[in-house]
DNA sequence: GTCTATATGTAGATAGAC
DNA sequence: GTCTATCTACATATAGAC
């Protein structure tokens, strides 16, 4: 089963390289966004060519298997919130003080909250699509390889900059806070359905949210250590 | 299309009644199974056939469409979970003293993750595809419908027992906090992938963890308010 | 209520002409 | 690299004999 790399540089721009670029990107954006809508098994091969406006084997040609049409799309930007997060990281190792607790979750959660209210709806089809696929055993092992390695440094300067607790309690809280960042770029409609705002179809933003979520993570963070007092 | 009701009870006991009875039971514990492993689109009328060990046409029989069958399947437990949320919360008012936060979000947890580590396996079928489901805006009519009424009930009383915050930041942070819960019941692996687990297969249980999840969202909800300072 | 048989459409994948 | 045509398997759903 070929599956076409990004075409080489053999000195070519005979329109043969340039449209097959061109294919594949049609191709894998409208994977993005369809993936990210209906998730992997709600989505045909079929749907992808039509939205992609390519006929049905060119997605094979270019994506390959399903499978590794969808690793595909989800590889293609993991760079673009792990850099972010990893420079940031980066800076605020470099000061003379150490980062606080605040700032470890904003600098975690912040590029990828970027990345679901971007001005691109292509990045903000992934940063869904991350959601979606986040939440399921099934896809953990392609998440453990993309996103793990940097979260356990993370992980690791809160421990610093966070309360006292044994470490399984860290980790949980901190995969806790991921879980409501991963839940609030999924949906909004509960927010709002809680507040008895069914019949209106205004959710709040990502963006109205956002400061919401992390002191909600922060305070999570501080209250899975012993700091505070169960209140009986 | 016809669908089975549960049998009308004509004083009838001849056998055809009581099989159907079991058959009905057979195919909707085995949706309820397959659902909570693969999700509505990654099972087939045909998988739940053969896992229920009836016909195909018994499906169809039983449940109706493949998406009534999932409803069904949905709102045949609802209340076990929801009866004791609502006896909880009718005691907690019934006292002199006013609940406490960490009570509310105890009450609110608990009934869920006793489902979730149920000894009967098909409850904890239940309680995952609970979790399964609650993250798309394709279900959220059924969730709002089930659970919403009551969630509301709760979110008043947190309100009350809770830091002064505004009502929106406060539905997210319960909402925040019901995504920790259901992330818990879908996975543990991320968590113990974080600790350099991930040669591992042991997972720490859903009952290791039911404390840091509920200090987690007391933590979170009190840091959704403006009582603690946000250290810079 | 049960179950075989089947109607009707769609799935993923690829061969082979251009 | 593109695209038509097609292979094989499987999907949902139901008719109709028992």
């Amino acid at each position: 089963m070929p599956i076409a790399e990004p075409a080489s540089d053999e000195g070519v721009t005979d329109g043969r390289l340039l449209r097959g670029q061109s294919t594949r990107k049609q191709v894998l954006d409208a994977a993005e966004r369809l993936f990210a809508e209906f998730g992997f098994d709600g989505v045909s091969i079929r749907q992808i060519a039509q939205e992609a406006t390519v006929p049905l084997a060119s997605v094979g040609f270019h994506g390959g298997t399903k499978i590794e049409l969808f690793k595909t799309v989800i590889e293609r930007r993991v760079n673009e919130v792990s850099a972010a997060r990893s420079e940031a990281l980066a800076r605020m190792k470099a000061r003379p003080q150490p980062p606080t607790l605040h700032e470890l979750v904003a600098a975690y959660l912040g590029p990828y909250l970027d990345c679901a209210v971007d001005d691109d709806p292509q990045r903000r089809a992934y940063a869904r699509l991350v959601a979606r696929m986040s939440d399921h055993d099934r896809w953990y092992p392609t998440v453990r390889d993309l996103y793990d390695p940097l979260a356990r440094e993370y992980l690791s300067a809160i421990a610093e900059a966070g309360p006292a607790v044994d470490r399984e309690r860290l980790s949980a809280a901190f995969v806790f806070s991921i879980a409501a960042m991963l839940h609030l770029v999924s949906t909004r409609r509960r927010i709002g359905g809680l507040l008895g705002n069914e019949n209106v179809d205004r959710d709040p933003s990502i963006e109205a949210m956002r400061g919401a979520l992390i002191d909600f993570c922060v305070g999570g963070i501080r209250g899975a250590g012993f700091e505070q007092p169960n209140d009986r």
